[in-house]
DNA sequence: TGTACATCAGTGAACGCGCGTTCACTGATGTAC
DNA sequence: TGTACATCAGTGAACGCGCGTTCACTGATGTAC
């Protein structure tokens, strides 16, 4: 497993992690080539070595923002379901929790982009409803027993939609939309058991 | 009320008309000077006789965007209201509608932009928090008595990520995400009378 | 082990284009007498 | 009613800047013998 990577794959790496986060921060107008190649510590000239156009780098940031993003939303899932909170439980929590409202960058792909997806190129926007049915179906994989499946759809777009409105709000009422939307989504879909 | 409009004012309200649809159709960044004058019929030059910068374009966009889509939504409520809908069923029939998957440029204002809301400047930014407000006050004068008021936050938020997924994925996986979202919404919130 | 050459990753200047903003000017409308 | 002038809305050229993309070149690494 400890595959060797050569000088070049690291660069690509590398910029596509800063392209990964860049793009959950400022959007896909706010990932420039010169920008992105700066931080990965590298000039601009070099890009297209690596990558056939902006595009292909928006669709690996992307991929990649999707693969850490889940990384990281298990791992808080497992810590929580330690604790004793149900698979779904721990979901809404790591998802809908609040120190999502200012560090984005670490943030779902989704949330963070979703009103900007259907505006891209052919390709970009491909890419997003990968990103899209890879939530639902993780969102899916965590409802509680006896729950319909069908139901991971909206409980996708209600956390998707909360996240950006808290976003927007900022601040305490941000907060509170949260605290909402978490309590909403517990109570409709495990009443018996807050945990 | 006939009040009479100087031409120049005329050539204002056409702007912003012009404006209110291109910011919902081509998000923030899709709003052009050059292009939202030629598109009411004037040059680009004129346009610092009407705004101070694009920026306040943009403000007065949003609030034109909100006002007109809070006019349509009132009357297609009204119409089902009429044939013996609740004011909520009408709500979410008339916001989750599968028209509103094509035709993004005379629909919610919110739900086109917000992933981009929070990376504008701060006015733009201020003015996007109205019209989350506007939106959340607007859906909470139209849930069900006897429904908890704080639902209306977990409520819009749900209709805005609904709408923004299902655009995302479009076709037949778009208008099923919308039936599982009016589904789950009216069941939830009046589950004896589906209408 | 050392030398000569080829390959490869990255550099930085330059090009072309779009776009927000400015400004001197024009043509039409309104006003004074 | 007509003439002279002022005001006003809009025009179009130009400026400056950012940004995606291209390309000739450099310096380091790898290879042949």
């Amino acid at each position: 497993m400890s595959t060797q990577l050569s000088r070049k794959e690291q660069s690509h790496e590398r910029i596509v992690e800063v392209a990964a986060r860049a793009i959950r921060r400022a959007g896909y107008r706010g990932v420039g080539v010169a920008d992105i190649m700066k931080e990965a510590g590298l000039t601009h000239g070099g890009f297209y070595a690596h990558f056939a156009s902006r595009e292909a780098l928006l669709v690996e940031a992307m991929q990649e923002a999707s693969r850490g993003n889940q990384a990281e939303l298990s791992e808080a899932m497992a810590r929580r379901m330690v604790k004793g909170h149900s698979r779904f439980s721990a979901l809404v929590w790591a998802y809908l929790h609040d120190s999502h409202l200012i560090r984005t960058e670490n943030g779902c792909v989704v949330a963070a982009l979703s009103s900007e997806m259907t505006r891209q190129g052919d390709v970009v926007h491909q890419e997003a409803r990968r990103r899209v049915t890879y939530l639902v179906e993780f969102v899916r994989s965590s409802l509680p027993q006896g729950v319909d499946p069908e139901q991971a759809e909206v409980v996708t777009a209600t956390m998707v939609g909360a996240l950006q409105l808290a976003r927007t709000l900022g601040g305490t009422g941000g907060r509170n939309l949260l605290v909402q939307t978490r309590e909403a989504l517990l109570q409709k879909h495990q009443p018996d058991n807050p945990h």
